[in-house]
DNA sequence: TCCTACCGACCTACTGGTAGGTAGGGAGAA
DNA sequence: TTCTCCCTACCTACCAGTAGGTCGGTAGGA
């Protein structure tokens, strides 16, 4: 429970190495099509091993999530907490999110599985944990169309939709990959990608193009 | 393989009951969170009469797929198939996929899954499936651009990002009802989400709101 | 008399988890 | 220095439970 101090000296402790690799199992087969013999084998140890670190395949996961919470959704909750006016504020939101996601692709797959199931999946309440920025985006976004510089759009509705727009193409790479002839991973795609979602977004939200031809 | 000609004078087959129960399990679970058992619960028979109808698990998804495709995907192809121009055309569209969704969130949650998993998961290639619609789509949105019905904007990200906006509050719904305070499952949530998307679509597509305040 | 739909009993493989044991490193005492 | 003690990390072997799937048999309608 308690993290111990030694975390600062150790490199890289097995309990670290573990939820990377469990982190990438789930991400990638899912909770329940993950086994803690998958999980070990890419550690490099065997399941008795693992359990002697976590307790449980639940807890294992639990402490997976808590990690995706932390080091995924953190940065951009702080990105999100800046003081910034208008389309400002969204586009440097968006764009830490983005990189946020193409810097973590297995925690966004995650997520969204974790969204699927209901997001209360083992004592996880994703819904609860992310709450607080969504209510302050509502409120930022009903402030800033109040003031006359978005156009008016149900704030909340608008969020879903960014959320929505933003993590499929991630969360969907490898079957959106079967759509289009590209590896939507690609530096190249997914920077235009970022492009598109800020054009469209900044289109839909703000009156007039600042620069259209 | 073939489907029989007694589906037609059999009001509802057992074979039909399965995939129903097995559609419904597989989007609450998933392919490795259910059991043939929890199916065979759902159907009303043991394990055993279940496999006596498919020959295994993994057929049996495929039928369930199989179902899917031809009657979720296939309206939306429908639709997508008119000869409409401009606004009224992708309106069209984006009406009947929402009611299509609204109508079979179940079908829309396995297919979510189905999209995590890469799409290819057991013998089956959604994105191949769902190509040619793309490709068409790709080629339609392309043709109203350049006749400047349109902003510009990358077709085949518009695709992606509208993909992603409309599956995700029908996937990820149960998550999303622990964000706002509501049901979005009711009438009138429906009502405004879908109000919102051809408000916020519109919006971004076409140049000038044709009625804005 | 078949054939279809169904069932109980059984099989093997694998699941999460436990029990018990061992190698090795550090601390303390002689 | 060396011997002992203990603790951590890991192991093999095992457990009960459940997974998908098979086998043999039966009830009942055509």
């Amino acid at each position: 429970m308690v993290k111990p101090p030694d975390d600062l000296v150790a490199p890289a402790s097995t309990r670290d190495v573990i939820i990377a690799a469990a982190l990438h199992c789930f991400a990638e087969g899912g909770y329940e099509g993950t086994s803690l013999n998958d999980i070990a084998a890419a550690v490099g140890i065997r399941r008795p091993s693992l359990l002697h670190h976590f307790a449980s395949k639940e807890e294992l996961y639990g402490e997976v999530f808590e990690r995706i919470l932390s080091d995924f959704v953190g940065p951009i909750e702080d990105a999100a907490a800046g003081t910034g006016e208008g389309w400002a504020r969204i586009d440097e939101v968006l764009v830490t999110a983005f990189e946020v996601c193409a810097a973590n692709p297995d925690h966004v797959r995650l997520l969204r599985r974790e969204a699927i199931d209901g997001g209360a999946h083992l004592g996880i309440d994703l819904a609860a944990a992310l709450r607080p920025m969504f209510d302050s985006a509502v409120a930022f976004l009903r402030r800033e169309m109040d003031a006359g510089r978005f156009r008016p759009h149900d704030p909340s509705e608008l969020l879903v939709t960014g959320y929505g727009a933003l993590l499929s193409s991630f969360s969907d790479a490898p079957f959106l990959a079967g759509l289009v002839d590209e590896d939507p991973g690609s530096p190249v795609s997914l920077q235009r990608r970022l492009e598109h979602l800020r054009e469209f977004l900044r289109t839909a939200l703000v009156d007039a193009p600042p620069s259209a031809p």
